[in-house]
DNA sequence: ACAAAGTAAGTAAATGTTCATTTACTTACC
DNA sequence: GGTAAGTAAATGAACATTTACTTACTTTGT
């Protein structure tokens, strides 16, 4: 038996990534990403039922899942406040700086019903998704360090102004400064806690 | 002369947004357009020099044009630093809640690559765009109140953390209970505000 | 009567997806 | 150790449909 080639899966979904970041999701297509990626069309179709399939499923995995491994990496959820806040921010600033690609499709998680919908479904589902950072939030707030706020609010506080920063950083890679220097981050994170420690 | 139908614009636009709203930007088709709209494809045409022209100015006029003067209103750039945030928040919380689906598509403005180019181009023409909140901003600064940050660092802070909850209001309306309470916001916001000062 | 606004029906090209077939590898026998 | 059968992987050309956009005509208000 022919042993499936996990090149070729990594082609589509490095490729997809690319042409999503460079064109946009709405100039994605098949044809194109089999064009791209050197593959027959229906290859893809081996792997994935149709393309909707196939954008949620490297959303969740490629994205969701690769940042949520990244940004818990050395994180415990009985951190100091502080400290584990910081630990989030230089993650995920690193995972996103060096996987530009898995940014932009973060982004439209934001914006694509589709995508919106298979985060909120991902999120019902497996209930502990990011739940490191969840119990960890909730263990500040009970012992009266931060506002008894709901989880979303809290990570919108954290966390939001951290991805309209990375955002910026990518913006400026191909102008003479960067003007999201480590210690502007820093200083950021560090107002953020700041402006959350009750 | 038979005059231009003010109707029929208003209702591709309006009609356009929706559809970006239910069902994405990578949904929105001409011809799905002027379906719903009631119109001939032809039609858009007369108005619209193709799909990006037609794109690139809802986004403009719709939703940042719209926004930014909404968010204006009653805004003075030497008005204290903590009154002329809140009012930002209260006034952007106030247009988006009445505008969905301008919400929706001001999403895709930091995902889809056209309407990004769109918005950095409207940015750096116009020179002054959102002017009053960068020189408020600036002010501030000079005056020593809150740090010296780039201006887009010092708006990723201020005001990312607003649209989240925003969204995050949107998934709660048609569910039981909204959590994105007017108490949860004034909280949020004057954690930030507390976050910025020196 | 005129000229622009608007339309229905069309175009070629591109879309998502499938068919019938070929390729490349494993395995079992001589 | 060579080889041929067996099998899943992979393919290119095709499908019907939809796409962005036009053409040729009708309607409308002055």
């Amino acid at each position: 038996m022919r042993p499936k080639s996990l090149e070729k899966e990594e082609a589509i979904r490095s490729v997809a990534l690319q042409i999503i970041a460079a064109e946009g999701l709405e100039n994605l297509s098949m044809q194109k990403l089999a064009k791209a990626a050197n593959i027959s069309p229906r290859t893809i179709y081996l792997k994935y039922e149709n393309k909707e399939d196939f954008l949620v499923k490297l959303f969740i995995d490629e994205v969701l899942g690769a940042y949520e491994a990244a940004v818990l990496l050395n994180f415990s959820e009985d951190m100091e406040f502080a400290e584990g806040v910081k630990l989030i921010w230089k993650n995920t600033f690193q995972y996103f700086k060096n996987n530009q690609h898995a940014f932009s499709l973060m982004q439209y998680g934001k914006s694509s019903p589709l995508l919106n919908n298979a985060y909120r479904e991902k999120n019902i589902q497996e209930g502990q998704y990011f739940s490191p950072i969840r119990l960890f939030l909730k263990s500040h707030v009970r012992a009266g360090l931060i506002p008894k706020l709901p989880n979303q609010a809290l990570r919108a506080m954290l966390f939001a102004p951290l991805f309209d920063l990375v955002n910026e950083y990518f913006e400026h890679t191909d102008r003479p400064k960067q003007v999201i220097t480590a210690k502007v981050l820093t200083e950021c994170c560090e107002a953020v806690i700041k402006g959350m420690i009750k």
